[in-house]
Parts: structure tokens; C-alpha cells; sequence
DNA sequence: TTCTAAAATAAATGATCATTCATTAAATGT
DNA sequence: ACATTTAATGAATGATCATTTATTTTAGAA
């Protein structure tokens, strides 16, 4: 019995990504990405069963990655305000630091390709954000309005502030950051 | 001399964007796009110089629609939050009448066929959004940050919440628009 | 060391790709 | 009515596509 070669996984995963952020889906081919890769066309077949399976499964990683960076270091004690802070700023650093992977992520969710992808698998990733948002709601911190509205409003903006391409000002200055933030919890706090 | 049939050319463009927004970029090639709109893959190239021409004009076109629809019946006389109100609502309408081509255009925008858009462009289209934001700043009645991030608070959310897929249940009931727009303006506001 | 099962691959498959070219169809100006 | 100009196209181009198959390589079990 021979294993599979997690070196080699890795390398086809980062060549997908990095191929699709160079130059799209539509010329994101199987033979370039495992060129890229270093590896035989065939041997992607070894690891997905075909290329939507391997782009699906990407992006799931990704966002899976991406939930436990932002979740990271959940303290049930703190003030509601606090919580969702702490999320904002862990959402910024993780996206400033995995930029390739979140440009991907962002060009997949916008595909038809996303509608492969079952909802419940990003509620779990994202369970405590929508949780602390309606546990604010409930101590009428927060304005009454469905989460989708809410999140749309506290976390669309830090996806957009720390995408350099966007904005590539932010986030440079200490502060920055919390400053931000206060915009967007002015718009859900009552 | 023989005119181009105005009606052959936006049955092109129809078919780009219904092809794009089901089946992706990946899968959109010219002979499928030539027989959705029921006319011959040559016929494509009387129109446009090749498949990247006829994608990026597509796109430019459709952000010219936009920018024209949201900065209709401006009128300078009406104080700050009044203007921003009349481009968040003409937004929020214009992307529920025109869904196939904002999603259209949002799939575009996060592909590497985006940094082949002149920003001059969008400037043009978009420009007295961010005259309206820098004349707040100005009057001390909007918080004094760069306008990208303003941008990125007072109309990333709007992009979201008309976005059915997103939010299905909003802009449903009267009076929704505006409750969001006033969450929007609660971020930027002094 | 030998056997074995799966990883890894080179090569080949038929389909589909974007684009071009030679030709035809049609609308305009005279 | 005729000549002219360009829109429109069918067919063909070679390249590239995703995937499969037959074969070789390799790591762990015996």
C-alpha cells in the first residue's frame, strides 16, 4: 500500500489557486494547473474525481480555513461589541495574510459554480458570527433585522477594506483597523 | 454599404451575459454564445475584434447602464443624506430591474478580465457619488476618511441586500430600502 | 527480500476551443 | 436597375480541452 503525497496535494491545490487569480476560470485548464504543479494531468485524477471536483473542493477549504481563522479565539464572556470586534479583526488579518486564497474564494462564491456548494456547510463555519448577532439582538443591542441584513452590513465591508486591490490605502496605519470597525457597528447598534 | 443590425448586436450581448450568468466564463465559449443568440460564430467578430473584446465591451457597457441609473435625477440643491438616499434607492432599483446584468457584471468585476477596464472609466461613470461624498466631508457632516472606504460602506451593502441570492427576503416589504439606507448612513455619518 | 496494491504517469482519445477564409446575401448610393 | 460595399456565414484550421487507459514506479506489508 502506497500513500498519497500530502506535498504533493498542497501543490495542486496552490496551483490551482495561483492559476485561477492569474488568469481566471475560463483559461484555468487541468493540463496548466498540473504543469504548475509539477505533476502529471493524470495524477490530479489520483486526488479528485474530476475538475469541478477539484475547484468545489478548493473553495471549501478555503472557506473552512477561513472560519476557523475567523472564529479563532471565540471568548463567550466577552460584550457582545467585543466579540464581533475580535471576528472583524481576525476576518482582516486572515484575509491580509492568505490574499491569494481569499481572491479566490471571492471570484468562486460569484461563479455558478458556488450553487454546488450546500448552504450548511458555510452556517457551520460560520455558526458563532450569526449566533452573537442574534444573541445581540435579543439584549436589544443590535438593531432587529434578519442576520443575513446584519452580516451584510458588519462584514461585507472588512472583505472589501482588506482587499488591496480595492482599497489599497487600509490598513497600513495602527488603528485603522478598530477604526473601521466602528463604522460598521454603528450601522447595526441601536 | 450595409449597416450592422442593431438588433443581431444586442441578442449578442443578451446571450453573453444569459450564457455567463448560467454556465460561468469557463463554459461561455463563442459557438455557444453565437447559437444562443442565433447567428454564426463568424458573425461575432463583425462586431467584436475577439472574445476578450466582446466580454470586457459587454461589461463596460453594462457599468455605463448602472452608473447612468444611479446618478438619475440628481439634483445638487438637496442636502447630502437626501443625495446619497436618491443613489442608494436608484441602486437598489436598478440592480433588481437589471439582475442578470449586475450578476453578470459582479462575475466579471472579481476575474483578471476586470484590470483590463481603464478606473478612468468607472470614475466617469460613478463620479458624483464621490463628489457627494467629499462635499459631507467637506460640510463636516460625513466622517473624514478616504472615500474608497465610504464607498466600500455606503454601497457595498446595497450590491448585497438587492442581490436575491444574498438576501431573498429583503426589499419584499415597503419601507426596507429606506431602513437600510439608514444603516448605511449611520456608518458614515458624524 | 519479495510481493502487492495503489500512486504516478505518458500517451492517446474524441470533443470542443477561438479564429480565419472564401463565399454569399443584402442594403445603400448612383 | 446596377454597382459597390460590407454584413453575414459555412466550413475548415490547428490548438487545446477534460478524461481514460495501459503501464511503470514506489512505498509499505509479509
Amino acid at each position: 500500500m502506497r500513500h498519497k503525497d500530502e506535498h504533493k496535494q498542497k501543490a495542486i491545490i496552490d496551483a490551482t489557486v495561483k492559476l485561477v487569480n492569474e488568469t481566471g476560470f475560463a483559461a484555468a485548464s487541468v493540463a496548466k494547473i498540473a504543469r504548475e504543479a509539477g505533476v502529471s494531468p493524470a495524477t490530479l485524477y489520483v486526488y479528485y474525481k474530476n475538475k469541478e471536483d477539484l475547484l468545489v473542493s478548493t473553495y471549501v477549504e478555503i472557506k473552512r480555513k477561513f472560519g476557523v481563522a475567523v472564529t479563532r479565539e471565540y471568548d463567550p464572556t466577552l460584550p457582545i461589541r467585543d466579540k464581533l470586534a475580535r471576528f472583524w479583526r481576525n476576518a482582516f488579518v486572515a484575509i491580509q495574510e492568505e490574499q491569494a486564497l481569499f481572491q479566490f474564494s471571492e471570484q468562486f462564491a460569484r461563479t455558478p459554480y458556488a450553487d454546488l456548494v450546500p448552504p450548511e456547510v458555510m452556517e457551520e463555519y460560520f455558526g458563532p458570527i450569526f449566533d452573537t448577532l442574534r444573541e445581540g439582538i435579543r439584549q436589544k443591542i443590535i438593531k432587529d433585522l434578519p442576520i443575513e441584513i446584519l452580516s451584510v452590513f458588519m462584514f461585507q465591508p472588512v472583505m472589501q477594506l482588506a482587499n488591496p486591490k480595492i482599497c489599497a490605502a487600509f490598513g497600513k496605519e495602527p488603528g485603522d483597523v478598530d477604526l473601521a470597525f466602528t463604522l460598521a457597528w454603528d450601522a447595526i447598534k441601536l
